[in-house]
DNA sequence: TTTAAAATCTACCGTTATGGTAGGGTATTA
DNA sequence: TAATACCCTACCATAACGGTAGATTTTAAA
């Protein structure tokens, strides 16, 4: 049970919009150096996070990202989901009829716990929360 | 995200043994059969299961399984870790020189609660406390 | 001593996910 | 019209996943 790259990739683009997008836009190729991932690489996330309606782009010069909306206004659990696709770990959390034993089934209600659990973690945090935390020597130039 | 197959069947047999296993050993057979798992790819699950300690087994005419502990004594934490090899989603969460940003990395941190925060639900439950609830109708022949 | 039961070991296989690269296309501004 | 920067599609190698198959060893009982 692993967090894939691209989640956790996805995630530090955009803590790094949230903390260079204060005057405007961010670039792609910035965010990528600042980040140490491959331009190539971090724009399929951004395409990802785009057509989640988490970023929000313009084409041509002058172009880049910003934040859909304040990153008061998203939670980490959003960005997860964007990136990952669930943030339940089993099947048969979201759609009990995957499993015809669901009902009765009592490591799923384990299962549901959690997922409950990582939500709650991911769902009280907002961009705002760590870009806030990302002050002095944490700066990532 | 997600939980591997043979982690969520290599619980409920760690579940089906602690039910059935009173007065005696369990057979795999038979576990494959309630559980609704093929018996050849349950053994996979079975090995590790051994070589990590929580059952141990008879070979032979009139073997089978057994937990090697108390089922009290085990918990879903180590079930899990014993299945999925780990319970951290993250590398740098446990190994912390795998990434050079780690002592600075906000997203790390989150990472970090995450993973705290499935061990936490894991390790407060036993195979007991889930064996006692699956009593009346809820018994899988 | 044979036989049957049951775990054990090893190898293999198809499919999917993952991490990543490459290159041309399109929109926008100066 | 040239430069910039996002957009789209395709591709690729590797590893993980889910599962099957068959031969082998151990043990108890007939």
């Amino acid at each position: 049970m692993k967090i894939s790259t691209r989640t956790r990739y996805g995630m530090r683009a955009m803590l790094d919009i949230a903390t260079h997008g204060d005057n405007g836009l961010v670039l792609l190729k910035d965010i990528a150096e600042r980040q140490g991932i491959s331009k190539g690489y971090l724009e399929h996330m951004m395409t990802q996070l785009r057509t989640q309606g988490l970023v929000v782009s313009e084409r041509g010069a002058n172009g880049g990202y910003r934040l859909a909306r304040d990153p008061s206004d998203i939670g980490l659990d959003e960005v997860f989901e964007a990136l990952e696709g669930h943030i339940d770990p089993v099947d048969c959390v979201t759609d009990s009829t995957v499993c015809r034993l669901a009902d009765e089934c009592i490591t799923r209600e384990v299962w549901c716990e959690v997922s409950e659990a990582i939500r709650s973690v991911l769902a009280k945090k907002t961009l705002a929360d760590l870009k806030l935390r990302w002050t002095g020597t944490q700066v990532i130039t």
